[in-house]
DNA sequence: CGCTGAATTGATTAACCTCAACGGGGGTGG
DNA sequence: CCACCCCCGTTGAGGTTAATCAATTCAGCG
C-alpha cells in the first residue's frame, strides 16, 4: 500500500464531514506516517503506557480491552479501518487499557508531535479529531446500556448491528455481508457472557433465520428482526453528519 | 451563590490542570452563566435533543441514563460538582441518552457560543474540556469493565469506591464519609442488578463492615477490603495529571 | 494423518430475577 | 396533633438465565 492511500484513508474518513476544507486536506496529507503490521492476537499498545504515536487502522481488525485476571478479559470495543483506536492518548496521555490486533492487521502511525502541530494550524482539524475521540466514547457509553439491560442473545445481536453499520459506513459491508475474525470466545469477552452461552445465542439466531454465521463470515439474512432483539439504533454512532453544517465556521478560526 | 462563585468552581476544575494560565483564568471568568435549579428526577437535557448550551454541576447530583422502556432504565454515570455532564455536545450536537438531576441539584448554563469564542482565543482551554470529555469517557469505559466482568457485590463495591473517589476528588468526601441522593434503584439501574438483589449486596457489604450506608449517607469502613472485592484501581478517573506538563507549551499555541 | 485451536453438546450448579408481601419513616391533609 | 399514605427498604419463595465443568466433534494445517 503506498503512501498516497494511506492519508486517504484518513482524509476519507475526516472528510465524510461536511466542512473539511482543501487546507484541511493539505495538512492531512502532510503527516508523516509509518505502516507497522501486527499478528493476531499480538498487542499494539499496552494498559499503563503513554505513547508518542497514534495509529489508524488501515487493514483489518483491533479491539481495545482490559484483562486483570488472564481469565477475566473485558472487550472494550472493535475498531475498523479508518478508526483511531487510541486517538485520546493525544489528550490523556496514559491509556487505560490495552489495544490489540484482531486477526492480522495494517496499521498507520503518527507521532503525536505531529498531530499538534496541525491543530495548532487548523481549528477545524482539531475540532474533527475531537468529534472522532467522542464517537468512540459515545459507542462505549452505548456498550454500557448493552451490558447493563439486555440478555445474551440482545447482546450478540446489538454487537452484530453495530459492527454491520460500522462496516457499511467504510465500504466493508456489501448486502448485509462482512466477516470479522473474532472467536466465540472474543464475542463472550465483549458480550460479557462465556463461550459456552455465545455458542447457544448463535445458534439460536441462525435458527430464527436472523444470521447465517460460519467462522468469521456473517450475513445478517434479517436485519429488521436483528435490529429488534439488540434493540439497536444507530444513533450513537453518529454517522451522519446532523447538526455540524449549523455552526458558522467563523467560530472554528 | 454569587457569580464570583460559581465562575471559581469551573476554573477550581480545570486549574487541577497544571498549566492553567492567568490568561485562561480570565477567559473562564468571562463567559456568562445562568444559574438553575432542579428538582428530583427532573429532566434536564433530554436524549435526541440539541441543546445550545453546556451545564456545570454548582451542587448536587446529575445522571446520564437511557430509558427504553420505562422498567429498563440504565444509568451511564453520575455527575459530581464541578462535573460537565453534557460537554461533549459541543461537538457532537445530538444528545445520546438523557441527563436528569438525582435529588435536588443546582446547575450553571453557559451558551456553546461563548465557550467556542473563549476556545478560539486559548488553545491551553481547548485542550483541557477536550480532557474533561475524555476522562468521561474513560470512565464510561471503566463501567463497561464492571458491567460485563463483575458480579453484583463487586459492581456495586466499584461503584462505591469510584464516588468516593471522584467526591474527594472536589472536596466532598471526608473521612470516607459522603452523601449521594440515590435509592437503592438507582444504584440498582446503575449496576446492572434488580433492586432486590441491590439490597442483599449492601447488607453483604454491611454484614463484612465495609461500610455503614444508611439511606443516603455513606461511610467507608475498610476502603482497601471494599477496593479489593470491587477490583477498583483510581487510574481511569485520571485526578493527577500525570504526565501533561511533560508537553512543551509551544504545541499548544 | 495427527495435531491444535475452535465449535458444539450435555449435565449440573450458581447467581440473579420476579413476584409478592410487609415494615418504616417522613410528609401531608384533616 | 394525629392519621394516612406513599415511597423506600427489607424479606421470603420460587423460577430463569447463564456459568461451570467436562467431553466430543470439527476444521484447518503442517
Amino acid at each position: 500500500m503506498e503512501i498516497g492511500r494511506l492519508h486517504s484513508r484518513l482524509v476519507h474518513r475526516l472528510e465524510a464531514f461536511p466542512g473539511l476544507s482543501e487546507e484541511g486536506r493539505r495538512l492531512i496529507a502532510e503527516i508523516p506516517m509509518l505502516v507497522h503490521n501486527f499478528g493476531p492476537g499480538e498487542d499494539i499498545v499496552r494498559e499503563g503506557q503513554s505513547p508518542s504515536q497514534c495509529c489508524l487502522v488501515l487493514r483489518g481488525f483491533v479491539m481495545r480491552h482490559k484483562t486483570a485476571h488472564p481469565a477475566k478479559r473485558q472487550i472494550i470495543s472493535f475498531y475498523v479501518p479508518g478508526d483511531l483506536p487510541d486517538l485520546q492518548c493525544l489528550v490523556l496521555p496514559r491509556l487505560d487499557d490495552t489495544v490489540s490486533s484482531l486477526g492480522a492487521s495494517v496499521v498507520a502511525m503518527f507521532p503525536h508531535s505531529a498531530i499538534w502541530e496541525m491543530l495548532a494550524r487548523s481549528p477545524e482539524l482539531a475540532r474533527l479529531l475531537w468529534r472522532e475521540t467522542l464517537v468512540d466514547a459515545a459507542i462505549a457509553r452505548e456498550r454500557v446500556t448493552n451490558l447493563g439491560q439486555r440478555d445474551a442473545i440482545a447482546r450478540v445481536a446489538h454487537l452484530l448491528c453495530e459492527m454491520n453499520a460500522r462496516l457499511n459506513a467504510v465500504g466493508l459491508a456489501h448486502d448485509l455481508q462482512f466477516c470479522i475474525p473474532w472467536t466465540q470466545a472474543d464475542v463472550a469477552d465483549a458480550c460479557g457472557i462465556s463461550t459456552v452461552h455465545v455458542n447457544r445465542v448463535i445458534q439460536e439466531l441462525r435458527g430464527s433465520n436472523a444470521v447465517e454465521w460460519r467462522g468469521k463470515e456473517i450475513r445478517i439474512l434479517n436485519l429488521e428482526q436483528l435490529s429488534k432483539i439488540g434493540e439497536f439504533c444507530p444513533n450513537y454512532l453518529h454517522l451522519s453528519h446532523e447538526g455540524v453544517d449549523e455552526k458558522p465556521s467563523s467560530r472554528l478560526n
